[in-house]
DNA sequence: TTGAAAGCGATACCAT
DNA sequence: ATGGTATCGCTTTCAA
């Protein structure tokens, strides 16, 4: 490996030198600069990053925590990992998507451990132990998601409230009474522990009473067949329903397929509107889907300003950003059935 | 930050003897020991990886280098990703998701300089510039995917052309004679580029001519739009084909729905293989699809251990792994129409 | 403008 | 079984 001493050597200079042409953090002289350049290309020289983040104490690298083996990279993550990417690179930092096991000491030991400058926390529960553990710490964070009561905390969020009552809205105006709601997220019933289904349906529950409408809340894994199975018994188990929101865009094809194969037409018996999905997505049920675009982008580049703003003025206030999704139009929502 | 040295102050040892009892590198009298440990449990110690990497020249950290900015992390790659994290762990290791642009520079730059082990190169092209640039390096790799030559390079791939072999082997079978093999990957007609692409395409050419079929070759970007807009004018560009082989899985969904939209029943009136995908996306297709299943998991295990061996042990032989896919029974394949 | 030298935190060799 | 200490590659203060 060559190192400053080898170039240092070469150029005839010392290794103090040749850090500062490397980081321009002194004024060298173009004489000299020019020397020490040739030698480090002669040479093939590559500063050592953990060389230098010794010396420093920050690598300028950002660790994105993502528990992989709970949750296997879905088409969302991927959507935030890209622009989260593209914009820490324009600040001039590295991200790395860090797979951790969904838990406290593993969190601490990569976060509080000087590898990484800050870190951005992935699929945050409602109750995340990860979150007290990186508070405890002294290793700058942020969220992508937000904990029950994310007072004090950084966070990037979509705004499941606003999502859901524009996706009512929008149907109610289409003369909807009668809804349901299908969440994904973790596991049946585990409201408590997933964010986004948890806010959606609390949302959707106020909507329901405050404008006098009946609704109801399901739960379906994230996965096709499981979708199917869901919307071939639906219309037996839901026959006033005319409205359906979706927060599952990974059941969405097989629900509607589903749907469809026990006789119902969508959007002539029932409409649906698929939260928090792309056009991607959206597009692969027949009919293309009604949906709520997911920020994901926008969250991507946030969150890295986010984290990146923390590292870099700790004193800043802290960042609460919530963006709502916007709606797309698609073939899947129509004016409610008149009651037969 | 507690240090090595203010275990040591703290327990009434030296910093080798601290560093003895984190690493159990060598013997210490378990009296000593239990001191150390108390020590640091009282001071909340963490060993900083970054020093121990630069004392050590190892991180024990693999780099996944992934491309995102060009090709959007999608779910085969959450596949591999996620049961590679799940190995590196096993061994020892800690496996991260790189982003990196598809490019040798910065390639070279991560990879040569320390700060991991050892990478695993994804999104392999048939020419890639970046595999030059690793040989040049001294850090060990290997790939997921193969360039054009890939001989002295450790590489894990799918077996692209068996896997095509035996679909066409199974329509034939069904009596099928009229082929078209639609491709995704990375941009029409840039066949050189996209291994998947041209290693099917070559062997589906290869096999019609053999046994005396006749084939056709299109590209289909991956995307369900476009799938749909495929799927429309299929028929009236091929009205003899009967059996088509989709090497692009985000596209089939929507190719599916623009045949029905044509008229062309599935698996009526043709017969459909999904090549390398998963149960999940076969089945937002409807009728869910016939496939191929890609073994992304077994290649993520593959491809760690593989550059895991080249890290520990840089004289062993090369792997070179090629696991075909294995089908799955769907709907979407049937005997081939009688002849109108 | 440039250089000498003291760290950064941990490892591991050589002694004891 | 322990300890002293040189070393890894780079940064940065202080002097010159």
């Amino acid at each position: 490996m060559v190192t400053m001493r080898d170039v240092a050597a070469r150029a005839n200079v010392s290794v103090a030198t040749v850090s500062f042409v490397v980081n321009g953090s002194k004024p060298i002289s173009s004489a000299t600069t020019a020397r020490v350049e040739q030698a480090m290309r002669e040479l093939g020289y590559r500063r050592n990053p953990v060389g230098a983040a010794l010396a420093r104490g920050r690598t300028k690298i950002i660790g994105m925590l993502y528990p992989a083996l709970q949750r296997p990279l879905s088409g969302t993550v991927g959507g935030f990992f890209t622009s989260a990417t593209a914009r820490a690179r324009e600040r001039g930092y590295q991200l790395v998507l860090w797979p951790i096991s969904n838990d406290s000491d593993e969190t601490m030991a990569l976060a509080d451990t000087g590898l990484v400058d800050g870190v951005l926390l992935m699929e945050v529960q409602l109750n995340d132990s990860r979150v007290p553990a990186l508070i405890a710490g002294r290793t700058p964070f942020a969220l992508i998601g937000r904990t029950a009561e994310p007072e004090g905390l950084a966070y990037v969020d979509v705004d499941f409230a606003a999502t859901v009552s524009s996706a009512v809205a929008t149907l109610t105006d289409l003369g909807h009474r009668e809804f349901c709601l299908v969440t994904g997220g973790t596991r049946a019933g585990r409201f408590e522990a997933h964010g986004p289904a948890e806010r959606s349906r609390s949302s959707f529950l106020t909507n329901m009473e405050s404008a006098g409408l009946r609704g109801s809340v399901r739960y379906c894994s994230e996965d096709s067949s499981e979708g199917r199975a869901f919307g071939r018994t639906f219309r037996d188990e839901h026959p006033e329903t005319t409205a359906l929101l979706l927060l599952n865009e990974h059941a969405a094809p097989g629900i509607v397929i589903g749907l469809r194969d026990a006789g119902v037409r969508v959007p002539g018996d029932l409409s649906i509107i698929s939260l928090g999905s792309s056009s991607h997505m959206a597009g692969m049920a027949d009919p293309a889907l009604t949906f709520m675009r997911s920020p994901a982008d926008e969250l991507g580049r946030l969150g890295v300003d986010t984290i990146i703003d923390r590292i870099e003025n700790p004193e800043a206030e802290l960042a609460a950003v919530l963006l709502p999704c916007e709606m797309v139009p698609g073939q899947s929502i129509a004016e409610a059935p008149s009651r037969g």
